[in-house]
DNA sequence: CCGACTCGGACATTTTGTATCCGTGTTCAC
DNA sequence: GTGAACACGGATACAAAATGTCCGAGTCGG
């Protein structure tokens, strides 16, 4: 029921990567957020995998969002690093053991996947709402416009 | 991001429990529901140690449900095997490295995870309205009145 | 054409979840 | 009262997954 690490990670790439128009290297990244260069790197490609950036290589190469942050939203990234598959996954206990129900009897889905289902669909919906767009937005009213103007000049690569 | 396979488990179990007014033994239950009989007991510790079934040592012992099954919530079982520590915890990213943030501009949670609690309070909530009474009646509803009677019976311990 | 910089996947390490065992305490039967 | 069987409880191995690291292939800029 933990959330990975990474996810953490790659939301805060996704908000710099909102914020800048060049590609910007895993290494910058890694010293901005102050955690792992190789193990970042690994969120990244899986952000790739999942369509969501693009690589760019060689000398003034690095990663770059694919589509407008308006159009990706919190749950597209938390899928990308944790993968698609539901976090509950029913074994169809009640069709086991001596008293177990035969298949007939279990037309319908087992109440409980039911349950779990719907907790599951409500939490993507809430996530699927906000983008990354307005997380860079509410970001940006915390702090003070020269530190914003800071941040983004700091990650900016030189081209 | 996964969901511990005993969750399920111990929601079988505890519908199981909701119907028999005797202790039921946890190898019983093992045996019903066809999975490891020392890991399923590691679960019922659990659900013991949380406050929802008391345990009756002796012969005639095993576990009872310490209230009404229509006061035990789906979100009851899963806390209370997955423990009660949210899914999502914030490292405060924003404050480290060369560009963070100092604190005086952190007053306010990070963006991050606000989107990421508020995906959790849905999920929490959409769990808390369905209690194990209403998964109960809800198998009951699919299977057949003499299937159901011959489940409680082989479940129901010899006094 | 060369050099330097980038990503990408293959390889260790640590943590978490899974599974199992035997000891301790209690109850029932005689 | 006594004994023995039964049930829970925690301490102990095993396995899978998350975490962390490394070096090679490919690409762009000069």
């Amino acid at each position: 029921m933990k959330i990975s690490a990474g996810v953490e990670w790659a939301l805060h790439c996704c908000v710099a990567l909102s914020g800048i128009d060049r590609p910007v290297p895993a290494a910058k990244m890694a010293e901005m957020t102050d955690v792992s260069a190789s193990y970042l790197a690994k969120q990244l490609q899986a952000l790739s995998r999942a369509g969501l950036v693009t690589s760019v290589q060689g000398k003034a190469g690095g990663y770059v969002l694919t589509r407008a942050p308006e159009k990706i939203s919190v749950l597209d990234v938390v899928l990308a690093i944790e993968g698609p598959t539901p976090m509950f996954e029913c074994t169809e206990i009640r069709q086991r053991g001596p008293v177990g129900a035969p298949p007939e009897e279990c037309r319908e889905s087992c109440p409980i996947a039911r349950a779990m289902l719907a907790g599951e669909q409500a939490w993507r919906s809430a996530l699927r709402e906000v983008s990354i767009h307005d997380i860079g937005t509410e970001m940006a009213g915390n702090i003070s416009r020269e530190r914003m103007a800071a941040m983004l000049n700091w990650i900016r690569p030189a081209r």
